[in-house]
DNA sequence: ATGGCCACTCTAAGTGGA
């Protein structure tokens, strides 16, 4: 099975690099974030007559997410239980036996920020609600824009801003993987400094000045079963790319 | 590091992204 995530930056503008990304390399799951547009705008035929179903949490202009499968999508959640939030960025649902949590976490700002507080609340309430899934979801797959470097690893060295490193954000990532869970990507050797955002401006693609924000994270009983993560950096390189690169497991189930 | 973003919107300049 595999399973990817990539935050496109308007699927409008994107779609033709999605369709070509699916195309190329078949992915089971595709984990879609920042889709700038609503359900009614979803392009649900164009990605139907790729192959893909697709399961969406719309919102115009600011994030939405969404969901395409190959199989067929079953209990499907949109937004965070119990967590009061206007902002489209959770979507849930079960496929070939696998429960997937597509999200697009807030961005945050500026450390302290109004919204940087939300942002560490929105983490709390999805950290609460996720110890329930796990409950019933031996096999679970949390994945999207996390909006945090977990470590010094993930950011170039010459990162100096705090936001996406801080000390609050990393301990919240350490809360989720505390559920059980492990960064697919580190479950294998990397070679490089490997990102999955650059930023549009100062070349910083060119010069490889980027952040690993976007993660799969899954349950030991997944875990044991990866066999391969990676992040494929060649939509980067196109004409009108998203600012993020798509990211992939191969698990074998 | 010596560069100069992108998408969106009540289509003008402001917001948000990361």
């Amino acid at each position: 099975m595999r399973i990817a995530t990539w935050n496109v930056n308007s699927l409008r503008v994107r779609l033709p690099h999605v369709l070509d990304w699916l195309a190329a390399q078949r992915p089971d799951v595709l984990c879609l974030q920042e889709l700038k547009l609503e359900d009614k705008a979803f392009p649900s035929a164009e990605l139907e007559a790729a192959g893909y179903h697709a399961v969406s949490n719309g919102q115009k202009t600011y994030n939405g997410v969404a969901i395409l499968s190959r199989g067929a999508a079953a209990d499907v959640v949109r937004d965070i239980p119990g967590f009061d939030d206007p902002q489209k960025r959770i979507i849930a649902a079960t496929i070939g036996g696998v429960r997937i949590v597509c999200g697009y976490f807030p961005n945050g700002q500026a450390v302290g920020s109004d919204k940087f507080d939300y942002k560490l609340r929105w983490l709390a309430a999805l950290t609460t609600w996720l110890r329930d899934e796990l409950k019933t979801h031996p096999r679970l797959v949390l994945t999207g824009d996390f909006n945090i470097a977990p470590t010094d690893q993930d950011a170039h060295p010459d990162w100096k801003d705090e936001i996406h490193v801080s000390a609050p954000e990393r301990d919240a990532f350490t809360a989720l993987i505390d559920l059980g869970l492990s960064d697919a990507f580190r479950l294998f050797e990397q070679t490089g400094q490997s990102y999955s955002w650059w930023d549009y401006r100062m070349g910083a693609f060119r010069r490889n000045f980027g952040l690993r924000i976007d993660h799969i994270l899954v349950t030991r009983a997944l875990a044991d079963a990866c066999r391969r993560c990676s992040i494929d950096s060649a939509p980067r390189k196109l004409e009108r790319p998203s600012d993020h690169a798509p990211v992939l497991v191969d698990i074998e189930i």
